[in-house]
RNA sequence: GCGGGCGUGGCGGAAUUGGUAGACGCAGCGGACUUAAAAUCCGCGGGCCCUAGCGCCGUGGGGGUUCAAGUCCCCCCGCCCGCACCA
């Protein structure tokens, strides 16, 4: 035998890479009538280079892809770019690099570092979302949403950095401080542009129960989110201390209509137009409301905070009982951003009320009572009833109501206040409208102009795009857009006045929306050709991290809806499967003085670890997400270089199933190196055994085994893959090598015609059924074994049936569950011969020891369990 | 607090509908080849025991259902994630 050469991968990756751009192997077809399936991964932002967590959600695709288009599908895989966003403006600043250059130099990059991983991409339907091309689509969009009646501007809080002059978002104040700055951040009311995603509530929560195919965790979160909740809304009369009609009545919100009779209070928001109003005459109702809105910037406070409220001089008039007056409050733990902010306290049956009321010294009155207790045995502590779900409870002290259950209270307590003409049964969401507007330069323009006669005018369609102008500045705080000397001195469209544009940009999360629907006709004049959208949507399987799990997924499902209903689109939900892969993990390390140190410093040694450089002694820590922070990042491009593509691949969907967190070890790293190797050489040497091209002599049993181990690997690989359950799939065709491997030994240099068949036809199906995983050397393995053109254009095969019946089958036997023989029987023998094959055991009998069996259970194929 | 998930060798993880627990990989140990090393190949590998067996125990803990439980039911413990004053 000729002594096998190393595998190369970086001259043969390249080589096939190249093959397969000139084939165009992933080019989707256009105007197909074969079945589609449309593979998606979360497009990335080009921060500079690619990383793990990339690395990972890709290849999960490209094995999806690559095997899909083998099963025969027209298969849609695209790739794009999440372009917009602050880490650009921040490279600005920072560097002085214009926010344009900098991200396409990104993209250029890491779409190098994508084309290295041997991706199957469909390049020519490449977009980023900060080309004009892309974004005056969206402009169009939020137009005709407007037209629907989808978009609102109005006054809003924002979290204000008056040091870089920008609004934040929540995640972005740390403390009560700017991220950024250090600077502590104000509250300011500004006129924001929000998208009516609450229009969509009910139909965005009642649509999660048809997404079969998405992780019931993510459903679960996104339910939480919408937060719907059925109850009644009505007004209380409200009364001053002279006992004079106040002008306005007071609605609240309550789930618990049925606890009326229990309420002891009233409250109100510190932002209540009533609080408000009297903030304006009396300094400490003022002084509460500032006490509470400087709470409100740290979360921790909020967590923290005791129940706290003011007195109003104001009292509420018991809608069931007009000579029962309840104090009013401004109360610190009402949200004026849910419901009507205002509620009623019943202090028995809520923990909050309770809390509040045992401070404020107000009254408890319990109305629900467990059947058991007599009514006036029930008393409240520390801890509120706040059950009503349960059977066994009934009302108390509640006049008409009394022995009603709580449920059938709900219903009598609305009809009474609907009868009373004073409120309604309402259904109340958590969702809020999508707040859209960002002080923020590198972002999509929004198409609006200000005119002091027209007030906001939209940008006419044919003058769209709105671009950035390029000519921007980053040395002055705020918004750059802003202070630029022209580009938003316009004249009015509609009446020709002098006017201003909106310098405003969206939201970086509406690029993200719809670009799925973008890249089924890329380059089309409108958004969506509809045409090719009803023949690639909905994308078939979705796949990125749980992050994503509520903000980019719920927009996206409810932008796919606001474009049905403006004729963008033709379904509600975009992505028909999710998958929602696991983080890649590393080991973290420390020297003793507690710097972080990268995990290419560290050097193992026998007596422990050090640096590398300084041979400082190092400290392993926890495993942990990789990140810049902790320095326990590991650049896939190394490892491309080192190992090749395929290494990389084959080790981030060994071991760990795709949805748990994958730990990136060296050792495994090289576990996969050497794995190739070995199917290389293994290739190599049965490539140059000749072979018969058929079987037509007699097979023996080695050869027989060979070929049964070979096609049910392909019928499990097959299955696995099917299910996403890659690192199974993995494990199988290991032990088919082994298999291989074992075969290969005991046949020695000069098999029979029979083993030489069986193995040349294992290798080919080896080969074929690794393709989607490690694509390089598949290909390179399937030239080798003297194959013309691209294994990546190849079908999948299919396993021959006659090899996956097995005549025999082995079979435990058990004595009172305990394992003590394993007979091997034909696979459809009788349960008697079966029963007394096993009776007749050796060791059954030692078991058995002479007792007398009471029952028998066959269960054929699998086991026999005898009972004494 | 509410919701979701998880708990299996030294480690990552397999295990069909309840049917031989620990597939496969990593690390480890022993051996072959070699002057030596690397590479490669072969083998071993849950625990316990002065009883080494035809033995006993074993899937976070306790109980239950069953001929049979990692898997189903009840209770408890621990960990991870999400939401959190939502009336």
């Amino acid at each position: 035998m000729n002594k096998p050469q190393r595998y190369a991968p970086k001259d043969v990756e390249r080589k096939w890479q190249r093959a397969w751009e000139e084939a165009g192997i992933a080019k989707a077809e256009e105007g197909s009538d074969r079945p589609k399936f449309y593979v998606l991964e979360m497009f990335p932002y080009p921060s500079g280079r690619i990383h793990m967590g990339h690395v990972r959600n890709y290849t999960l695709g490209d094995v999806l892809a690559r095997y899909k288009r083998a099963q025969g599908f027209n298969v849609l895989h695209p790739m794009g770019w999440d372009a917009f966003g602050m880490p650009a403006e921040n490279a600005a600043m920072d560097k002085g690099v214009h926010p344009k250059t900098w991200t396409y130099e990104n993209i250029a990059h890491m779409k190098g570092q994508l084309k290295r991983l041997g991706f199957s991409l469909d390049w020519s339907r490449e977009f980023a979302t900060c080309d004009p091309e892309y974004y005056r689509h969206e402009q169009a969009m939020f137009l005709d949403f407007m037209d629907a009646g989808l978009v609102e501007r109005k006054k809003s809080l924002v979290n204000w950095d008056p040091v870089d002059q920008t609004v934040l978002a929540n995640e972005q104040v740390i403390d009560g401080r700017g991220w950024r700055s250090g600077a502590l951040v104000e509250k300011r009311e500004l006129d924001q542009w929000f998208l009516k995603i609450t229009h969509y509530a009910e139909d965005l929560l009642k649509g999660l129960d048809e997404l079969e195919n998405w992780p019931e965790k993510v459903k679960v979160m996104q339910r939480n989110w919408i937060g719907r909740s059925e109850g009644a809304r009505f007004t209380f009369r409200l009364v001053d201390e002279q006992d004079r009609e106040w002008p306005e009545p007071l609605p609240v919100f309550t789930t618990r209509p049925d606890t009326l009779f229990g309420a002891s209070f009233v409250a109100v928001s510190p932002d209540h137009p009533i609080t408000k109003k009297f903030a304006e005459e009396n300094p400490e109702v003022a002084a509460f409301v500032r006490e509470c809105a400087a709470l409100g910037t740290s979360e921790e406070a909020i967590e923290k905070a005791e129940k706290k409220g003011i007195r109003l001089p104001l009292y509420a008039v018991h809608p069931f009982k007009p000579d029962v007056k309840l104090p009013v409050y401004a109360a610190n733990f009402v949200l004026m951003t849910y419901g009507e902010g205002a509620i009623f306290g019943c202090p028995a049956h809520d923990q909050r009320d309770l809390d509040f009321a045992r401070k404020y010294d107000l009254p408890v009155i319990p109305v629900v009572c467990p059947k058991d207790t007599p009514p006036d045995k029930c008393e409240i502590g520390d801890e509120a009833l706040t059950d009503s779900e349960r059977d066994d409870l009934v009302m108390i002290n509640s006049e008409w109501m009394n022995g009603l259950t709580p449920k059938q209270a709900k219903e009598a307590a609305i009809a009474k206040l609907e009868e009373l003409g004073i409120g309604e049964r309402q259904v109340n969401y958590r969702l809020r409208d999508w707040g859209v507007s960002r002080q923020r330069y590198w972002g999509c323009p929004i198409p609006i102009i200000h005119c002091p006669e027209c007030g906001v005018v939209k940008v006419p369609k044919q003058d769209l795009p709105v671009t950035l102008p390029e000519d921007v500045t980053f040395d002055a705080a705020g918004n750059p857009l802003e202070r630029h000397p022209t580009w938003k001195h316009v004249k009015c469209p509609q009446c020709g006045a002098d006017a201003t544009r909106e310098t405003d940009t969206f939201d970086t999360f509406i690029d993200s929306s719809w670009y799925y629907a973008r890249f089924c006709s890329p380059r089309a004049e409108e958004p969506v050709d509809l045409d090719k959208a009803k023949y690639w949507m909905p994308v078939d399987q979705y796949i990125g991290g749980i992050e994503h799990a509520i903000l980019h997924l719920l927009y996206s499902r409810f932008f796919a809806r606001a474009m049905k209903d403006t004729g963008h689109l033709h379904l509600k939900e975009p992505f028909a499967a999710l998958f929602t892969q696991g983080m890649v993990v590393h080991e973290t390390y420390k020297t003793e003085s507690g710097a972080w140190v990268e995990p290419a410093l560290v050097e193992r040694r026998a007596d422990g670890l050090f640096h590398r450089e300084t041979g400082e002694k190092v400290i392993a820590g926890p495993v942990e997400k990789m990140s810049k922070s902790k320095k326990n990042v590991i650049d896939p491009e190394a490892i491309v270089e080192k190992y090749g593509a395929d290494t990389a691949r084959w080790f981030i969907l060994s071991d760990s199933p795709p949805e748990r967190d994958i730990e990136w070890t060296e050792a495994g790293v090289e576990g996969a190196a050497r794995f190739v190797q070995r199917v290389w050489r293994m290739i190599d040497d049965i490539a140059s055994i000749a072979a018969p091209a058929d079987i037509s002599a007699e097979v023996g049993p080695d050869a027989l085994a060979l070929r049964q181990a070979a096609h049910r690997a392909l019928a499990e690989v097959t299955k696995d893959i099917e299910g996403l359950r890659f690192n199974r799939a993995i494990a199988r065709i290991h032990e088919l090598v082994n298999a291989m491997g074992e075969a290969q030994r005991k046949a020695g240099d000069a098999p029979a015609s029979d083993m030489a068949f069986a193995l040349r036809e294992a290798a080919e199906l080896l080969v074929r059924m690794f393709a989607p995983m490690m694509p390089h050397l598949a290909e390179e393995c399937w030239q080798r074994l003297g194959h013309e053109g691209l294994l990546a254009q190849a079908p999948w095969p299919e396993p021959e049936p006659a090899l996956l019946k097995q005549d025999t089958v082995k079979m435990a036997v058990q004595v009172n569950g305990k394992r003590r023989a394993e007979i091997e029987v034909a696979k459809d023998a009788p349960k008697e011969e079966i029963e007394k094959l096993a009776l007749e055991q050796e060791a059954v009998q030692r078991a058995v020891g002479g007792k007398p069996v009471r029952r028998v259970i066959v269960v054929p194929g699998r086991i026999v369990n005898i009972v004494v």
